[in-house]
DNA sequence: TGAATAGTGTCTATAAGACAATATCCC
DNA sequence: GGGATATTGTCTTATAGACACTATTCA
């Protein structure tokens, strides 16, 4: 949001002699925890690194910012040319400072959380060699936090680079604290699901079972879904009702 | 954290020849916001801008980081420097970065949040015409978030310099949302209080009035309070117990 | 004693968990 | 019909809100 102010004559003085290498800067990136579920587990995807430093190891989907774009706008940028997806729920997760995290020079990472659903997610296409979909084991009950762990089937444990084990653990931490207040669960579901596929998707994210009975009643009360009338189709079991978001989704 | 890990040769020749201005660096600020309880309302502390740009308005204290310390290192750093506060409880709050945001170049800014009780608050001491103290009001509901205003009994309305407004926003959206599952509300307190302090502490921030009975049964339940078995002093009535922040304090 | 707030006990309304009964699909 | 899951309804238990009552301090 810009401000709707007029720039004074000596300001306009001020701006026009302004160099900006009077302070020293860092380099800033961006980088992307790409999150879906994924039976019944969250995966996230990490691409190898092909060049200094960490080669070899897998990192986030990430890239340096340009000064003409704002932060999101870096995020969805990188996201899309990294793994051809656009339209994501996209989120900012915090940004990381340590001095010594990218051992070149100082470079400070504005983390992103983008959600798909497992569809979509299963759509990324990126040379076979050079990324993988790791599997997040959570090494923390709750909201406690902390670095994770990833696996992949065909590369096995995913050794990263940098920081990104504490990055892809702030992600989770945030969805779980997020799941109970706000519909950020829908993200992670195509546009109609059974109230089954919700509860999966909220029990994969916190990484417990739920209560079916209460977790419907819960979810019907809150007026943030809507029927569309249709049911499941091709399943060796009595279908269940479709579901869409509500359209006038009340933010609690 | 730092990895434990050996820089293999090829990545320290690698190293050796790095230059950190092959890509644009965009100029980094921390902001800090500093919130306190008073008489019923969060305030926090603004300063006057003596320089360009948006001379004359109202600013979070802030400044440069430096390439040497980390962000919170910086955030601790500028709210000494311009407070004379130290060991105060510090959170990450986002990072801003809409293009012009600022006018001289591009400048991100990474806000932090700061809680102190009303006593340390009060404790500041900054030149009178170049700083105030103001009350936050707050537009939205909940935690629906977006951009507050803000009034001194000293200058009236503040009109406040860059996105600050949204900042100290997300501070209050940020506070609504933890209160309810984590201790943050003990950082805006002395270290001993009374069950109506801190009931208080909520109704502040939440910004709507609680139940007394059921503040008081759910903050006991969750074992996070610790009786001093003291009561208040100088009360012209039943004083109350006083409780102090529990050592073992369970996350949730 | 009266004003004021602290703290306790009890009742009610609401939400969560458990579980039984019935419904609807595919095979 | 059998297997499987959906959906509805009821019962029990836990928690929140309301409110009455007693306790303790100061003026």
């Amino acid at each position: 949001m810009s401000r709707p102010r007029a720039t004074p004559p000596a300001e306009q003085a001020f701006l026009a002699g302004y160099d900006p290498s009077c302070f020293p800067r860092p380099s800033v990136t961006v980088d992307v925890v790409l999150l879906a579920p994924l039976a019944g587990q969250l995966h996230t995807l990490v691409i190898r690194r092909l060049d200094h430093p960490f080669r070899g190891l897998w990192a986030l989907p990430g890239g340096f910012i340009h000064l003409d774009e704002s932060l999101e706008q870096a995020a969805t940028r990188v996201l899309a040319s990294k793994t051809g997806l656009d339209g994501v729920f996209l989120e900012q997760l915090g940004t990381f400072g340590a001095v010594d995290r990218d051992p070149r020079t100082r470079i400070l990472s504005v983390a992103y959380c983008a959600l798909v659903d497992p569809g979509r997610f299963q759509e990324v296409r990126v040379p076979a060699e050079d990324a993988a979909v790791g599997r997040i084991s959570v090494p923390w009950a709750g909201e406690a936090g902390g670095p994770v762990a990833l696996a992949s089937p065909a590369h096995g444990d995913l050794e990263l680079a940098f920081d990104h084990a504490e990055v892809i653990g702030l992600a989770v931490k945030r969805m779980r604290g997020k799941l109970d207040y706000t519909p950020v669960g829908f993200e992670l579901l195509p546009p109609e699901f059974t109230l089954l596929d919700l509860q999966k998707v909220h029990e994969t994210v916190l990484g417990r079972r739920l209560n079916k009975d209460s977790f419907r009643r819960r979810m019907l009360a809150l007026g943030q879904l809507e029927a569309t009338g249709e049911v499941q189709e091709g399943v060796d079991h009595r279908p269940a009702a479709l579901y869409r978001r509500a359209k006038g989704g009340l933010a609690r």
